[in-house]
DNA sequence: TGTGATGTTGAATG
DNA sequence: GCATTCAACATCAC
């Protein structure tokens, strides 16, 4: 479920069982997910590395080497990390597992195979290369409105644009258009400058939300945001509209028709 | 059995 | 070059 708050709990995961360890090597099961070498080179490459710091940006967790060198992971749809010791609780999906000088290991499982893993000699020009936008919890509204000047396409093609600002994925884009009672589907030259206004607080107050109330790894509670209305044909608040289930900007969307200006 | 799934990319189009 | 759309990616779960 990897969105930035989802993201964020993997690195507090990753950082509480992972910093400071020394890798002793790599087992690579399935190379796929590694983009930018073969699967061999990438396990020679981290051969011997401590692991030193970790940065998040969106939905992009890069675990800093004693090298300066970094090992990138994206989670794709269904990425997962699996820290363990004893071999019974090796994941099924695990394509790679760091194996640590202290005989503990990081299972990287990922049933999909979505994930994009690569080692990077230089995280910023990675960065740049991709042209990766600020992170969700390090912009003001300001930003956002400016960013929406000018721009034509659906409101959830822009939250979900990762070059303009990377965290928000298609479950925390719907929750945000709810919340604004605007219809994702809506085009940002048909909004007014207050509903500009109000997607970028909200799409801030989202995601720091999610991202400040995640209670711990693979944890949520139930009534978080969208488990409350993503189902279709329910009730909207108040009674008042009914929720329908269509696509837009490619992705499934879940909106209150009736409650959500279209 | 067919369908759709939390994400990104690259090609195609305007 | 920029904005936008859309199919493709691989596999599993329902």
């Amino acid at each position: 479920m990897p969105e930035l708050p989802e993201v964020n709990n993997f690195k507090r995961y990753f950082n509480e069982t992972s910093l400071g360890k020394t890798i002793e090597n790599v087992d690579v099961h399935d190379d796929k997910i590694i983009r930018n070498m073969p699967g061999p080179a990438f396990a020679d490459a981290l051969k011997g590395r401590k692991i030193v710091s970790s940065l998040r940006r969106g939905k992009y967790l890069f675990a800093r080497l004693d090298n300066g060198h970094d090992l990138l992971l994206h989670f794709g749809m269904t990425g997962d990390l699996n820290y363990y010791s004893a071999p019974e609780d090796k994941g099924r999906y695990e394509r790679f597992v760091l194996n640590f000088t202290d005989g503990d290991k990081l299972g990287f499982e990922d049933p999909r195979k979505f994930a994009r893993i690569l080692y990077l000699e230089d995280r910023d020009a990675y960065i740049k290369e991709i042209k990766l936008g600020p992170d969700a919890l390090d912009i003001d509204g300001d930003y956002l409105v400016q960013k929406m000047t000018g721009k034509k396409g659906s409101i959830k093609g822009f939250l979900l644009n990762q070059q303009i600002l990377s965290g928000v994925g298609n479950l925390y884009a719907d929750e945000i258009c709810y919340r604004c009672r605007l219809s994702p589907a809506l085009r940002l030259n048909e909004l007014t400058e207050d509903e500009k206004c109000l997607l970028a607080k909200q799409t801030i107050e989202v995601m720091t939300g999610a991202a400040a109330n995640a209670p711990y790894y693979k944890d949520y509670p139930e009534n978080w945001y969208w488990h409350v209305w993503r189902t279709e044909g329910k009730s909207g608040p108040e009674g008042i509209g009914e929720v329908v289930v269509t696509k837009v900007a490619g992705r499934t969307t879940y909106f209150v028709k009736g409650w959500q200006r279209e």
